[in-house]
DNA sequence: GGGGCCTCCGTTATATTATCACATAGCGGC
DNA sequence: GCCGCTATGTGATAATATAACGGAGGCCCC
């Protein structure tokens, strides 16, 4: 189990290991990694945290790549899109994927201190959502599934 | 089981039952459920399917009560807080809560045809994420579940 | 029954998030 | 060379949400 982005860790190895992952499926599949999608990827990646939009936009700006919401929405839509990264929900922000190899349904949870976000790999048709499904037979296509809460250190800097 | 929206029902007793049920609670916990709450409530209970706060809003103004956003905004974050209705993350939308009275998680089936929304009660602590939370000392607060998918309706009337 | 406090509401203004529409640039096929 | 495709640049605007302030009304205390 590596779900979790809470605790010390290599994180330039964090950074690049995402980032060649990502390379080698966008070879392999035919997609187009552009400079803009690569360095927004890049951003996301510096950080377990979810960045806005906006944020990304302003970034993006100061390094002369683009100064529209579109330009940032797109790169971050192809993102999204394969899997590279996810977008939260109730932050309306988005973070890198931990785990880009894989398919996979995401699960968050994020810290409302620190605004730190980790990913673990849900079970989308497990539990009372999956068997409500079943009973009716709704088609599942997504799920979203986000915790908010108190990170291991944050909660012991602020144990109230 | 009743966690389900999809099928024909008694919606007027639905309706009503609703309605009833909070103006109980309001009542136990002296809470205020204005003219404006009720009304945006039973708005919200006209219809299985998630109101944008401003489509609540115009039809608020339409009755005379009320016409800037934060009257819109106020009496869902009332509902909200209450837990007598739920924000859909994914739609920036909202709906009423199917079961009031309890203490609970909700999980929800959004349609993506028809836009009608189904809550089950989810189990929080389940599952990949309550495992990684607990290994990690994270304390979960609040999570949002969300599917998204098709309809038994509309899976009938458009197989694709 | 007046004053203070509190909650709720009305309103103006503005912030934040997201998309539309259209023009341009580059690239590969043939 | 020209077409078709994908991606980008840009201006405009839509959709969602909050800040800030003032006033109305209830309620309690004395």
């Amino acid at each position: 189990m590596d779900p979790i982005g809470f605790e010390q860790h290599d994180h330039a190895a964090c950074r690049k290991g995402g980032l060649a992952e990502v390379e080698r499926r966008c070879a392999t599949q035919g997609l187009h990694l552009t400079p803009v999608r690569r360095r927004v990827l890049e951003m996301l990646l510096e950080e377990h945290r979810a960045l806005g939009a906006y944020e990304i936009l302003d970034r993006l700006r100061d390094e002369g790549m683009g100064s529209q919401p579109p330009v940032a929405y797109r790169a971050l839509d192809f993102l999204v899109k394969h899997g590279f990264a996810h977008k939260i929900e109730q932050l309306n922000a988005f973070i890198a994927c931990t785990h880009p190899g894989t398919d996979h349904a995401a699960a968050f949870l994020i810290c409302r201190i620190c605004h730190s976000v980790a990913e673990a790999i849900a079970e989308p048709a497990r539990g009372n959502l999956g068997r409500a499904a079943a009973e009716t037979g709704f088609v599942i296509e997504r799920t979203v599934t986000e915790a908010q809460g108190i990170c291991p250190n944050c909660r012991e800097e602020a144990p109230a």
